[in-house]
DNA sequence: CTTTTATGAATGAAGG
DNA sequence: CCTTCATTCATAAAAG
């Protein structure tokens, strides 16, 4: 099947002769794996969700039932177990990445072509581990940050804004309305059992 | 999803009380245990699915009781991609209509016809607000990602405990995420379960 | 340890 | 189809 392809992924140890003593962290899934089946667990938590606010609008009315039902199978679905595992680990530049790349962008070079980000690449290559994309998201990135701090940043009393609604001028975009659900959600994803009901037996807490 | 090989340069572990280090590959899953948990998964959503279903229906016949019982379930995540009161002008599909997607996209490699998008968007229409457009462009976004990360992660060689299987050459990188439910849950769901205690235990931690 | 911020990455949509 | 942009999401890092 399609699982077999794995991707590279070879951390490295960090200095050498490490610990190889007794409780060794090992990765049992890829991170592609995990944030497959995290991805997939995401639909499922996200109707689970569903159900739950579901459940709060239909006994709201009878609320005898009301407070009881929705802990139940609300907490121990997002409670549930530690962390472990593992989340995807994101590139982040080091010093002298950073430098560099300040300073090419710095150069007025607002047009990052594929090549330039190859060299770009190459170059990066030597101070620490990278790739193409992350150099494009990089450039991406703080092209669009530098364009939002420009109109955010200066105090300017450019009051032409046809919105009725007004940010503070220091303060960044803010969204009174945003729930914040995903992060609950997302976030333990990774602590869900998989397991059917039914094999709730064959399966229990580790140590 | 896609991502191309994540270097995890710096991918320190909190070691405490000399605990080794960064991520050491293992295969700890047999691409049946894999398999026979996307099935679970398959069956969770396929669940939760039914149940949303039948909850509308329940709502729909207490609906002269309280009206405002289909705004606060269905609103804030079904219809996500809509516009909420402020409104969100970025449609956003919904984790129903993505695994359709992805799906289709399994399928009928690579031309999305008009008639096909037609068809596509009728029946994504069910699982929340669509428009032909956000099918054609969702289409056109993901061919070329995918392809664009399968040019950018070639240089892969798998770890050397992983038996790495073949691929089609001029096959795309096979997406593995794809959990669609069909008609599992008719079957017995004691069936899914894990054979493997040890392989369950390490789902949760191996500390 | 919890909350906040900074920022790498994902993605819907537009342009060519 | 391919590239680019704007917005959003998730997480490492910083602040409390």
């Amino acid at each position: 099947m399609e699982w077999e392809k794995q991707p590279p992924q070879q951390a490295e140890e960090p200095s050498g002769g490490g610990g190889a003593g007794g409780g060794m962290f090992v990765k049992v899934m890829t991170d592609e794996q995990m944030e497959v089946l995290r991805k997939q667990i995401a639909v499922y938590a996200t109707i689970c969700e569903q159900l739950v606010e579901l459940h709060k609008s239909l006994t709201s009315q009878n609320e005898l039932a009301g407070v009881r039902l929705g802990n139940l199978y609300c907490d121990p679905l997002i409670t549930s177990g530690a962390h472990k595992i593992t989340g995807r680990q994101r590139w982040t530049p080091t010093p002298m990445q950073l430098q560099i790349l300040e300073r090419i962008f710095d150069q007025g070079i607002g047009t990052p072509s594929k090549q330039k980000i190859k060299e770009i690449t190459t170059e990066l290559s030597q101070h620490g581990q990278i790739s193409e994309t992350n150099v494009y998201n990089w450039f991406q990135n703080r092209r669009a940050r530098s364009k939002r701090k420009q109109q955010a940043a200066p105090a300017n009393n450019a009051e032409s804004e046809v919105e009725t609604e007004v940010e503070s001028p220091n303060e960044k975009k803010t969204k009174p309305e945003e729930f914040q659900a995903h992060h609950i959600l997302s976030s333990r994803t990774e602590d869900l059992c998989f397991q059917t009901p039914q094999a709730s037996s064959s399966m229990h807490s580790v140590d």
